[in-house]
DNA sequence: ATTTCTCAGTTAAACGTTTAACTTGATTTC
DNA sequence: GAAATCAAGTTAAACGTTTAACTGAGAAAT
């Protein structure tokens, strides 16, 4: 079995306390005695077990990160990548992530992530919209909890969010300055808040060019931004509208979802209508035409989080902190001068 | 804080011995005496630490994954499904799945993953090829270790894999029932097992319809089979052979490749060539056309190396055990008859 | 020459469980 | 009616650390 703290004390014929003293680099231990208790470490390949120091210190060195199934099973990667940036921070730090997902419709008696139960986590992460009533229940354990791309209005805990109104002007300028006027939006549930500053970046956007808002042009009610409500969305707006000359979607798979729309119908891309996207997750460059859109820092995102998270634990005040994320207009061939 | 098993013995008057052994279902304890200890961990809202019982229990119940950079990243989520399928299977079993990454190009004196020195795992998951020097470090922790997706010819480790060669016999059978004879094949290392595999279905379907095997319609020198690639290997091949009607490629990535290279060149896919691709890694439904492929169930492959982990954790005899996971044939647009 | 300080360690308690071994009182068995 | 069995617990050790409090020897201060 491998060994422990006892094996090497033995060894090195010192104390038990040595030898952790000796790990912590304690200065009340002599060189000599370091240097000795060091090469039994080495020479025995001791690690501390995880187990016992985390018995002691009561903590766990975990973070749990919580996504709906929804965002995990995304055909786009986006919530993975964010992961993956959490993951790579915590490996420097010597954390570890716990990552589980939730049901999307989560409810009252659905149970807890079991890390939340058994205190094997420090910290949560939670990325993207979750229920509110599963942010509630989470609350009552007094774990330090961290949102990603997701706010709650009314709350004020540190969160690590996209520049979405950014992103929103920077897509709807880009469409303006290749001449076009007649700019639809397609989003989903404008509730969320992502989606929600999305469109304000367009208001402003086009209010700052003196251009006027037309209702008619923006279709938020579709219920999830996906794929098959962006082709729906885009089927409803061109149905009743002859004159758009461009969109902008949400994000990249209402994008994708409206193209392909326009494809069925006879309209091409970019000739005849524009088409920009928002989250750029790289199935965009397969596209014919590759898609013109936003560029979000996933990776970034996740690596923001870990970070505050680690201030929070420090005991920083951190209450109520708040990280932008700033975006980036990627030009592909989706877009086009009228 | 959290309530402890003393907090609930004390307020049910019972000692934590007890309160452990209602806990864990022991008969010992009277229905009344149960009843009564339930309620106040109810009450209380107890959850057993796990840092304890894992420290008494010389268990963790994590088990790791491990993965190169290189897999991790790839565009097309392929290893991020099979890692979901194996984190599915463990949350119903009460395990953490700790993900982890590692250089591709891991060398001796790269650290191994924390897990395995704090021993904060009780077995060991590897996906997809890893290099073989790891491999060796990890042997010597003695710990369960099961493989995913890669084989190594000498050792005896439990292991999942796709049903590789029977996919080959299918993608080619597939394109040979659609009249084609001069069938090229394009892939990566050979030395991967998955790839080798691939294209010994490839040879055995040509065989059993009775067409000469060409070795110039093969071409697997590609260090890595991803898109570029894909891109490189389909123009060495059109340029040497003007007669191919037909690509297998060893995956899908690949594939997307050569389907570029092919409509940068004039062909129009599927009625100049055919492609076929392996792995059906969810994006090939956005190309142009739409991606024939033999699927894959990532998920599972997931799910099932979760399995035959607790398996080996329960010590039956496992070792050797090898599980062939079967493939299937998703038929698209971009293969036709000649 | 005491007393006080500092140095370099050691001792022992604590973290929250599990579980083998023990206890105690009641019931069976012959 | 004494011995054996049983039922329903309790006691205490163990898991592998960390760390506050202690110790003992030599140096410095008075």
């Amino acid at each position: 079995m491998a060994a422990t703290i006892k094996d090497v004390a033995l060894k090195a014929k010192v104390s038990i306390a040595t030898v952790s003293l000796v790990i912590h680099n304690n200065n009340r231990i002599s060189p000599e005695t370091k240097k000795k208790v060091l090469k039994v470490i080495k020479q025995l390949d001791y690690h501390p077990s995880k187990s016992a120091r985390d018995l002691v210190s009561q903590k766990t060195g975990n973070i749990g990160f919580i996504l709906t199934d929804d965002h995990f099973l995304r055909t786009e990667p986006f919530y993975t990548r964010i992961f993956l940036g959490t993951e790579f921070e915590a490996r420097d730090s010597g954390f570890y992530i716990l990552l589980t997902t939730v049901a999307s419709d989560y409810s009252e008696n659905d149970p807890l992530p079991r890390f939340i139960l058994d205190r094997s986590v420090d910290g949560v992460i939670i990325a993207g919209k979750v229920p509110h009533i599963l942010i509630d229940r989470i609350a009552k354990y007094k774990l330090p909890l961290i949102f990603v791309d997701y706010v709650l209005d009314n709350e004020e805990y540190p969160v690590v969010l996209i520049d979405n109104i950014q992103g929103g002007i920077l897509a709807t300028n880009h469409l303006i300055e290749n001449g076009h006027k007649n700019i639809a939006f397609i989003g989903g549930d404008i509730q969320h808040p992502s989606i929600y500053n999305r469109l304000m970046g367009y208001s402003r956007a086009l209010e700052n060019a003196g251009i006027k808002h037309n209702d008619k042009y923006i279709h938020t009610t579709s219920p999830y931004p996906d794929r098959q409500n962006g082709y729906d969305a885009a089927k409803t707006l061109f149905k009743k509208n002859k004159y758009i000359t461009a969109v902008f979607a949400c994000n990249d798979a209402m994008a994708i979802g409206a193209m392909h729309f326009l494809k069925d119908n006879g309209y091409s891309v970019p000739q005849d209508v524009s088409i920009i996207g928002f989250d750029d997750v790289e199935v965009d460059l397969l596209l014919d035409p590759p898609l013109t859109t936003i560029r979000v820092p996933k990776i970034d995102l996740g690596t923001e989080a870990f970070r505050l998270m680690m201030e929070v634990l420090k005991n920083k005040n951190t209450n109520g902190k708040k990280i932008l994320v700033p975006v980036e207009l990627i030009i592909r061939k989706s877009t086009k001068k009228l």
